[in-house]
DNA sequence: AAATAAAGTTAGATTATACAAACAATGTGC
DNA sequence: GCACATTGTTTGTATAATCTAACTTTATTT
């Protein structure tokens, strides 16, 4: 047994292999730096912000923004973030890469702990945060396969295949559906535990199909019916509830819901 | 999203709850100390060596001696070891508790992974090095039910309980039998790599039924069968191999090797 | 028992990650 | 275009985990 020295050892950038279109070198990131990538990736390109600061990315690892400087500063030593004093942030390609493949892990160990283990999708997001860090190339593949190749994972987000492509299909809010408007749903915006609890608490769920009722032209406070029961929402939570139109069995395949069973 | 101080934070010692025959303190140990913990148990209690030492510790671990001295009187003021200079080392009655946790932790993905994702026995043990370390008492129950509660791991050895007992049965060698005798392998006294792939090459594997043919009275190398195939091995070998009476239905499970058919 | 070998410890240095407090640059309002 | 707020950086400090080199203690051998 060895604990060894993964996390303190050198960089040795060591050029891998080149599948599709992207070169992958590998090295081994400590788990804070995999997260500040991750951190990165997500506030670069997932919200529509232009530029990402040292504060926004501070609040979001929960750090002060002196450690974010620190690491930033590391980082561009290992050639994985270009950032200037004062200047913009941003992921080299090879770096981007690499946090593309941590937010698969993370996502797949989402699916395999709720489809197999039988956790909610609030539960496992904490735990996915540490399965994600597990070096192994080979336990990636070979769980991705366990679980039949899914793309899409609990909350509905999208998982990158294994090289690097979000296979992405355009997402409509239930705050952008008109009045009588039907719609299944099909992920959701905000995965903090508390905002999933809520939407259990109403009684949405992944697949379900919903009925826009009607919407208050005072308040805009909106009217849906799922499962024959009627219930009223805000336009702020609507706005964090992803449809899509009905769901082709293909989806249905994706979104793990005819594996319910399995337990 | 936070990256957190999980290794960095101080301990905070808190008195969990009594259940069956030991207490549990609940605390968050980094993964460096799980990893002297086990190496500490592992020394202390598997080989029958009366006292441990610093060398031995660091030639286990992959670090100097030094370190080890260090992290000792660390541990010490955790009250996680009972150690004086130049003295003897030993784990607090709690500080085992939470070493045979991590081992069952291990153990558990070890089965998970030769089970479910179908990887080689020799294969598992550096994944399982990571996944032991994840921190979450629900998901190791989750694991171990999804498993149906093994008591074997795939290398035959014993899985502890949740209440950290090990459902012991006396084992025997391979070397121990006399000619004529026969036996059903149940485990390997060896888990390196190279010995494992040794015993695949050969083509022993756990359950199965092994008869001793004859053995060589000038040499001692032993002459048995198995699957109608007659080899030759040596003592060193057979040493290794532990072996069973035939199994009943119970083990079987115990080892599922009823499972096989889930790949 | 003295000499030597083996085992264990200490001291000082290093790296990764974090913080607080002080400081510097950038941007905004009027 | 100055004053002030916001944002970002530097400096100095801390802890966890490691190393090397020098030193001390214990064990073994003759």
């Amino acid at each position: 047994m060895c604990i060894g020295k993964l996390p303190t050892q050198k960089l040795g950038f060591a050029k891998n292999e080149t599948k599709f279109c992207r070169t992958v070198y590998t090295t081994t990131l400590t788990q804070t730096e995999e997260n500040y990538l991750k951190a990165l990736l997500k506030l670069t390109e997932e919200s529509a912000i232009p530029a990402v600061g040292t504060n926004e990315l501070a609040l979001h690892l929960g750090v002060k923004p002196a450690t974010v400087t620190d690491m930033l500063k590391r980082l561009r030593d290992k050639a994985l973030v270009s950032y200037e004093k004062y200047g913009k942030i941003s992921l080299t390609d090879n770096a981007r890469s690499l946090a593309i493949d941590v937010i698969r892990k993370h996502r797949l160990w989402e699916t395999f702990l709720c489809r197999n283990l039988g956790f909610s999708w609030h539960q496992v997001h904490e735990i996915a945060e540490q399965l994600e860090h597990v070096q192994s190339v080979e336990l990636i593949d070979r769980l991705d396969a366990f679980l039949g190749f899914p793309k899409i994972d609990p909350h509905g987000d999208l998982i990158p295949s294994k090289d690097g492509v979000f296979h992405a299909r355009p997402k409509r809010t239930l705050s952008m559906l008109g009045v009588s408007q039907t719609a299944v749903m099909v992920g959701v915006g905000d995965n903090s535990a508390s905002f999933l609890q809520y939407v259990d608490e109403v009684g949405l769920r992944l697949g379900m199909d919903i009925w826009v009722k009607g919407i208050q032209p005072y308040d805009a406070l909106i009217e849906i019916v799922i499962d024959g029961k009627s219930i009223t929402i805000s336009q702020k939570f609507a706005a964090q509830i992803f449809v899509g139109a009905k769901l082709a069995d293909q989806e249905f395949l994706d979104l793990g819901l005819d594996r319910e069973g399995d337990l």
